[in-house]
DNA sequence: ATCATATCGAAAACGATTTTCAATATTTTT
DNA sequence: AAAAATATTGAAAATCGTTTTCGATATGAT
């Protein structure tokens, strides 16, 4: 479904923009002006960000853009299944989206039920172990996620029971 | 079922009822008919079911019981934080729950996202894993959730693209 | 231009869960 | 055994995140 690798240029970086538009026309879909500036929210922070839907409606809204939550809902499902996003579920009942950086190993979340706080941590065999159980019993699997879920050091501390 | 009289004896194991009626009456709580027959789906049951609200009130509907879905979540609720129960969230947007046998170790779940099929394994080091990481940021844990998604081997072959 | 097709926003619908509230059940106190 | 205090119930309404519907609009191809 997704090859996010440079096809031949030894330049850098091919215009990412016009990546997109290549990746979203092979399925006779448009790179329009609002998956553009979604597209754009995500591409500005580093790795480790996470947004939910409302948070994208919310910076959209904050620099004047008008946007509906049912074309970011769209937009959000079209770029995972381009494999542009990764969609977690890290709080209950919410779903939330980080960029897909190409070269990053796949990664696991903390999260503090507390402040909603997430940290992410590398683990090569979570994936391993993964592959194993999956094998074991013949299932194709399709993805995975480990969270672990508790109180950051400021919330326990503020924690006053 | 479990209609022995009160066991003055000094037996080995406690009344199953009974002790969860000191677990809720500890709390203030009472062990109600509603509470009660919640409890004894999941306990009818070994290992390695997995059931929401919906299964729940449709279990008891079949019995001819009467009972709220407002009843059941609320029942759901306090016998997890009395830690009875254990909640998982296998579909996304869909809680589940089993019974937290006292001397089973913590598991994990694979899940067919075809026909909802769960299977569960056992792995420790996803545990030493999760103790690692959340002692290296000073996070204290409280829960943690692998689950692996995928096509189970009957879903595989059905699946005709 | 003309036509086909993809996308948009607003509003309604959705599904799982939670809350509200008056009626009922259980426990504790007299 | 009342009476008083407290916990629990079901029905209905509310919530929340998300999805769908649908007529209007934008984009792309001929
Ligand atoms: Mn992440
Ligand atoms: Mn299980
Ligand atoms: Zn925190
Ligand atoms: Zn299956």
């Amino acid at each position: 479904m997704y090859s996010h690798q440079s096809p031949s240029s030894s330049h850098d970086q091919p215009d990412q923009p016009d990546q997109f538009k290549l990746l979203l026309n092979q399925e006779g879909l448009r790179l329009t002006n609002q998956r553009q500036k979604i597209l754009e929210i995500f591409m500005d922070r580093t790795k480790g960000y996470h947004l939910s839907a409302e948070d994208i409606y919310q910076h959209l809204s904050s620099q004047g853009e008008r946007i509906s939550f049912s074309t970011i809902y769209r937009a959000l499902h079209i770029l995972v299944s381009l494999g542009v996003l990764r969609e977690i579920e890290l709080i209950e009942h919410k779903k939330y989206y980080e960029f897909n950086h190409p070269n990053i190993a796949p990664h696991h979340h903390l999260v503090c039920i507390q402040c909603g706080e997430v940290t992410e941590f590398e683990e090569d065999s979570i994936i391993d172990i993964s592959h194993r159980e999956a094998q074991n019993r013949n299932f194709s699997m399709l993805s995975c996620q480990f969270t672990i879920y508790g109180l950051c050091s400021q919330c326990q501390a503020s924690d006053i029971w």
